[in-house]
DNA sequence: ACTTGCTTTAGACAATGTCTATTGTAGGAT
DNA sequence: ATCCTACAATAGACATTGTCTAAAGCAAGT
């Protein structure tokens, strides 16, 4: 995720101990972490930091247009590094596991005008829900 | 909304004062309020209800199936009465207002096979999100 | 090395929701 | 009509998630 801390720097970006640990927390597929989890495996990386700095950095990637905010359930916001290709998500409804997904079609144009009821419609969000082979398993 | 007290007085439910004041706030069309909102209006008819009772009558009316908990957004979960007809939201990013849409087209069937992750999927939720006409004029 | 403005921090505060112990009451039994 | 009792309502404590503030720390340019 080096790149990412490269792209940050270039706009202006003070680089922190702090913000380089998000930023690693925050890489990988199908990450779905709660500020609160990433609060945790921070910490691990460098104890002393602060929820509010993690709150603080998450908001910031999240301005900046880095990282996504997910919210597949009630509970807190997810956070989600897939932020450079569109997707939509899937989830568990028995333990919460997140899959990134991309169903084929355009969603967009299954909304007839007589139901957009006048709005300038500029995005749509889709949630699979299911079971999980693990907890079916289980 | 006295047919669905009726129902719900079939069901076993005990019929008081709070209850029905709850279940008529929750009457009509593109109704979608948060918890709180709910309880204003009941204070309204019935002053001496209380946040827990609203809490409580909601939480068992989701559970009855008559209301469903939607969350277009992070904050305050919403409740709507049209639980028996399937829909989905369109939501304005500016003021929040919600109407129930209902697109065209099997979304589940959008989701290839090599995206469902040996998923048992049962539901699908979408949500479009624009500006209303209310919010563009201004 | 110095300076300065951005960053971090602890903890108070806020919004939403849950739980508990007490009091009240709907509706059936008498 | 009155009584009983299990179910419901209530106030307020508590929990979770998130925001804000004021003080202290520090990155990076000079
Ligand atoms: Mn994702
Ligand atoms: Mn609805
Ligand atoms: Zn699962
Ligand atoms: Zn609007």
């Amino acid at each position: 995720m080096s790149d990412l801390l490269e792209r940050l720097r270039g706009r202006g970006w003070r680089m922190t101990a702090q913000r380089r640990v998000v930023a690693e927390v925050l890489d990988g597929e199908h990450v779905h972490l709660t500020a609160d989890e990433v609060h945790a495996r921070a910490v691990a990386k460098l104890p002393e930091i602060s929820r509010a700095t993690v709150y603080n950095t998450l908001g910031e990637l999240v301005s900046l247009g880095e990282v996504l905010e997910v919210s597949t359930d009630q509970r807190a916001k997810r956070y989600d590094p897939n932020a450079h290709q569109p997707h939509h998500h899937l989830v568990c409804a028995h333990c919460g596991a997140i899959r990134d997904v991309h169903p084929v079609g355009n969603p967009m144009a299954d909304l007839p005008d007589s139901e957009r009821f006048g709005f300038t419609i500029s995005d749509v969000e889709m949630t699979y829900r299911g079971v999980c082979p693990n907890c079916a398993a289980a």
